[in-house]
DNA sequence: TGAGTCGATGCAAGCGCTTTCATCAAATCA
DNA sequence: TGATTTGATGAAAGCGCTTGCATCGACTCA
C-alpha cells in the first residue's frame, strides 16, 4: 500500500525544478528575492513532489518556528477551552502553530511542559495566572523566552498579564450580595494551593466581608477542586450544618452548579431558601433554572488579546505589557434579596 | 536580565562532564550502555547547566519524535474537549506529547493542519470521523503515518476507527422515542455537509422513521450548527410552524439546551407541551431541567482507548484496529409518553 | 565604452543531535 | 599465557534546511 518513496526534501525538489537547494528554500522563504520564472518552475515541482518543508531541520537552522505554546490547567472547564479556541484562532491568523499542553493544575507537569514547549522551539508561551516556582520563571528568562500570563491581573505585579482582577471582581459581587441583605453567607472555594485566580477569589470574599464586620469564624468555607460533583457534596454539607446560610458563594460556576443541582435534589428552593451564584459566565449559567448570579468574563476576546500580545512580543522582542479586561456582574435568578 | 548565554548544548554538557558528546547522548536515551559513574557526571553536568534537548536537532537524526497530533472540530464543544483531555493524559503516562489544532468544520483547514503535523513530525494522528478528502488519506499513506478515527465508527469502513456507531445510536433513540407514542416529530440536525457524524445521526432518525412507516415529508427538519442559539432559534421555527411537534429530536446536547432554553423563554412547558431529545450527553445534559433524555458516550474512555490504539500503531507498526464503544440511551424527564 | 550596480542564483558552512564503526582496556576462555 | 569476547567510549558522518558570501550576466551611468 505505501509507497516506498521516501519523504521528499528539498533537495529532490531542486532537482525537479532544475535550481539548487537555495533557490528553491528562498523561493518558498523570500520569494521577492526569486524570479518570477523560477518561483513558478518550483511551486510546481513542490506540488508533483508534495513536499512539505521538514520543520526540525528548519527549526535547526532559522531561529523562528513560529510556533506559540500554551499550558493551561483543563481543557474541561468551558473557560479555558473557549479562551484557547480564540487564541488559537488568532494565532492562526497570525501564522502561527499553537501547541497546547493541559496538567490538571499540577505544577509539577507544568515545569516540565514548560520545558518540553522550551526545547521543541516556543518562540512564545502562554501561562494561566501568576503563581508558580520562581525557576520556571528563571529558566524562562534565561532562555529568553517571552512569556505572557492570562487569566488574571494584578496591578501590583511586573510580569506581562492579560486577564481581570479576580479578587476586586469577586469583591464587588460579595457587595452585591450584602446590598442585597445576605449576611449570613457561605463559601465554596475551589483549592487555593497553588491557584492564585481560586485565592484571589476567596481573598475578595473575605475582604468585602471583613469590611462589613462580619466576623469571619461565623463564614463556613469549603475548599474543593472546581468540578459539579464536589461543588453539590459541599453544599450539602453547607445546608445540612449547624446554620443554614442564606447564601452560599461559589468560587465559579461548575461549582455553583453543582451545588444548584444538589439543592433541586435535596427539595431547596433556590433562590426562596438560599441563594447561589458563581463566576466566571460560562454557558453552564445561563442554561440552568434559575439563571445564575455570576461574574461573566470575556473570554474569548482574553484569548484573541493574549495573542495579539504574544505575537507582538516575539516578533518585536519588547517587553510584554499587561492589559486589564473587565468583568461584569450579572445579577440573576438565582439570587434573592433577604427582605 | 538575561544571560547572554547561549542554550547549553550537548557538546556543552559533554565538555563539562568530561566526555564525549556521543557519551552524553547514549546516557540520555540508552543509559544502559553507559558506565554507572559517567553517568553519574552526565546527569549533574545536565543538572548544572539546566541542558534540554534540542527537538529540532532530535528530530533530524532520530526518526521518532514521540510526538501524537490530533486534529478537533473545536474544543468548545465539551464532548472534544473531554475525550481529548483524557487522551493526552493518557499519551503523557506513555510519554508521549500531543499537538492539538481545531479547524471550526473547515476541510480546507484540516487538510492543510494534517500537512503541519506531518512536517512537524508526529509520529501519528488522530482525526475525528470518517469523511475528508480523498487526497488527505492519500498524503498519510503516503507519508507511512498512522492514524486514527475517532467518534465514529461504521462496522462497514475499513479505516481504523475508534467510537460507536451514530446512526445506530440515534436510530435507537428513535425507537424509544416512537415506543413513547410520538408519532409527530420534528428534528434540529447539526450541519450535515462534511460530517459523517451529523450525517449518520439524521440518517439515524429518518431510517427509523421511514420503517415506522412515517412520512418523511411531514418531519420538519432544521440543519444548522452546533451551538445553544442555532439550537434556540430552530426550535422557535419548529413551534410557531404550521404544526406542532410533540417531540423535538436534536442532533446533540448542545443544540438540545438551546432548543429547551427557548421553550421556557417561550412559555412552553417540556415535557408536557414538547419532548426533546439531545446526543452526547455531556454535562449540560444534566444540569438542565428537566434534564435531557438522550445518548450518553463514554468520551473519556474513548480518548484514553484511542491513545493506546495509536501508540500501538506506533510502536508496532502494525495497521491499526477498530473498537466499536457502546452507547447508552438516557431516557430522562425531557420525554414524556403520548397517552 | 569601461566602471559600478543590481538582481538572480549557487556554494558551502553550519544548526545540535543520533548512530555506526572503530578503538581500547579489561575480563574471559582454552 | 595468547586469543577472544565484552563493555565503555570516541570520532565522524550525516539528517534537511537557511543564509552569508561569491559569482555572473545584464544594466545603468557618465
Amino acid at each position: 500500500m505505501t509507497s516506498q518513496h521516501a519523504v521528499p526534501t528539498l533537495e529532490d525538489v531542486a532537482k525537479v525544478a532544475g535550481v539548487s537547494p537555495a533557490t528553491v528554500s528562498r523561493s518558498l522563504n523570500s520569494p521577492s528575492l526569486v524570479s518570477k520564472e523560477t518561483l513558478k518552475r518550483v511551486k510546481s515541482a513542490v506540488e508533483t513532489l508534495g513536499y512539505t518543508p521538514h520543520f526540525g531541520a528548519r527549526f535547526m537552522s532559522a531561529k523562528r518556528t513560529m510556533t506559540i505554546g500554551a499550558i493551561i490547567p483543563t481543557m474541561e472547564n468551558a473557560i479555558f477551552a473557549k479562551g484557547i479556541q480564540a487564541f488559537q484562532e488568532r494565532l492562526h491568523a497570525l501564522g502561527y502553530t499553537l501547541l497546547i499542553s493541559s496538567n490538571s493544575y499540577d505544577p509539577e507537569i507544568e515545569a516540565e511542559q514548560v520545558r518540553a514547549l522550551a526545547s521543541r522551539g516556543a518562540d512564545g508561551i502562554l501561562l494561566i495566572g501568576y503563581w508558580r516556582e520562581k525557576k520556571v520563571y528563571e529558566f524562562l528568562q534565561q532562555r529568553n523566552i517571552p512569556f505572557l500570563l492570562a487569566w488574571a491581573f494584578a496591578a501590583n505585579n511586573a510580569l506581562p498579564a492579560i486577564g481581570f482582577d479576580n479578587r476586586a471582581s469577586m469583591y464587588q459581587l460579595c457587595d452585591q450580595v450584602l446590598t442585597m441583605g445576605h449576611r449570613n453567607i457561605a463559601v465554596i472555594s475551589g483549592t487555593t494551593e497553588g491557584n492564585d485566580r481560586a485565592t484571589n477569589r476567596l481573598k475578595g470574599i473575605t475582604e468585602r466581608l471583613a469590611v462589613a464586620g462580619i466576623n469571619l469564624e461565623n463564614v463556613p468555607i469549603i475548599e474543593t477542586p472546581y468540578d459539579i460533583d464536589n461543588g453539590a457534596n459541599a453544599f450539602e454539607k453547607l445546608m445540612t450544618g449547624p446554620k443554614r446560610p442564606s447564601v452560599v458563594m461559589c468560587g465559579n460556576d461548575v461549582l455553583a452548579v453543582g451545588a444548584l443541582q444538589r439543592a433541586q435534589e435535596m427539595g431547596i428552593a433556590v433562590p426562596a431558601e438560599v441563594s447561589i451564584t458563581g463566576f466566571d459566565g460560562i454557558e453552564l449559567a445561563r442554561v440552568v433554572t434559575p439563571r445564575l448570579t455570576t461574574v461573566c468574563v470575556p473570554h474569548s476576546e482574553m484569548g484573541r488579546r493574549a495573542a495579539d500580545e504574544l505575537v507582538r512580543m516575539v516578533e518585536s522582542g519588547e517587553a510584554g505589557r499587561s492589559y486589564e479586561l473587565s468583568s461584569e456582574i450579572k445579577v440573576e435568578k438565582s439570587i434573592s434579596a433577604i427582605v
